[in-house]
DNA sequence: CTCATTTTTGACATTATTCTCAATTTTGAT
DNA sequence: ATCAAAATTGAGAATAATGTCAAAAATGAG
């Protein structure tokens, strides 16, 4: 479990690090409590700072929530896009793309937990993460692979399955969730089940 | 758009016309504030009662909230239930209700808005829904139908699409999500794009 | 209509959380 | 090592929400 934003700001100084520290502190009670349970002096206790350091900071909570929200969101995408660069069908991009974040939820649940909650609450957040989304349907559909209209419906039908795949996969972390959660995807993209299956064994090489 | 509890206790004495009153107005809150940000004035106040009243008739708010999203639960499910008494192909099950469920987000708004938000607070409120969408499941694999394996991931993701699906009805009331979300269930289930697509046509008769 | 019982009222006590700021400590450039 | 500037501290003021209760009002059975 790494410290998102500690980790960037080491070297920087003493203000950089204690407001790094707040917004890592933020995490992991925000994973833990959800987002409105989450009382200012919860975060300060877990930083070990007295109440009102907060303030020389952040001007209130929802100040601070947006920074830990966008903060997650830049560094998921950057680590999906790094897993499909390069990769030019569209298929594989999605199923790449949807297996890495369900093993990021595996390695990073706070980082997981915490975009789920937030977005909820900061509907910008998802808009970075579907603009990559919608560019890699509308490849499958030029690539003749998958049977849809783009709509809103549609991207908010994709990303509905994969955040309930992740909290399943939050939830037991045992179950293997990611093979099938990339059927269930394709499978919503109109690609029908035995291509659905066979594309992710081969990609997924199983 | 009628009032759910008052409807059903407009006979009753003072005391449950009283209660009902805080049950319904808890619903136009909740509806427009979300579960959280609802206070108990506001509450009493939407309901034109003194704060005190509150206390004669329940514990806390989540006794309060625990009845109101009961109750929503337990008429929508009645409703759909309605809708696919007889039916016996699990297609036409799976379709009527999810069809049925698209049109209350227009009928009963807040009903909607209301079950949503509160299961994500209260998990039980989803159980009795799920049970009945599991029994079409395992019908649809039985009749040959669909194309999966029965598990909670599964489950889930049908549940998860739904979800969206209203959430996006709520917000734009025009756009038709209807057919297109059966389409999706459908394509989730394992019946392939054009199988799907017809049953659908045939099943709505468009 | 009467009146014992039930229900409602709303001011206030309690608890919870946010936000401020003068005093103190720490920092890091020189 | 020095010291002006920057950052932190934590007590407590301000705000907000919950919960209590004696007094007042409404109910409905007889």
């Amino acid at each position: 479990m790494h410290e998102l934003f500690q980790d960037k700001t080491r070297a920087d100084g003493k203000r950089a690090r204690t407001r790094s520290l707040l917004l890592d502190s933020a995490i992991s009670i925000v994973a833990e409590k959800g987002f409105e349970q989450t009382k200012i002096t919860d975060v300060t206790q877990q930083a070990g700072l007295a109440n009102g350091t907060f303030y020389n900071h952040f001007q209130d909570k929802d100040e601070l929530m947006l920074e830990v929200a966008a903060g997650i969101a830049v560094e998921i995408t950057a680590r999906i896009n790094e897993e499909i660069e390069g990769v030019s069908d569209a298929i594989a991009r999605v199923v790449i793309a949807t297996s890495r974040f369900m093993e990021l939820a595996r390695e990073e649940p706070d980082w997981v937990e915490v975009l789920l909650t937030s977005s909820d609450y900061i509907p910008d957040i998802q808009i970075g993460l579907v603009q990559f989304l919608r560019a890699d349907i509308e490849l499958g559909v030029e690539q003749g692979s998958f049977d849809v209209t783009i709509d809103s419906l549609l991207l908010n039908q994709v990303v509905g399955i994969v955040r309930v795949s992740l909290r399943v996969e939050l939830e037991s972390p045992g179950a293997d969730a990611a093979a099938d959660t990339c059927i269930a995807v394709l499978r919503i993209l109109g690609v029908g089940p035995p291509r659905s299956r066979q594309a992710v064994n081969r990609i997924l090489n199983r």
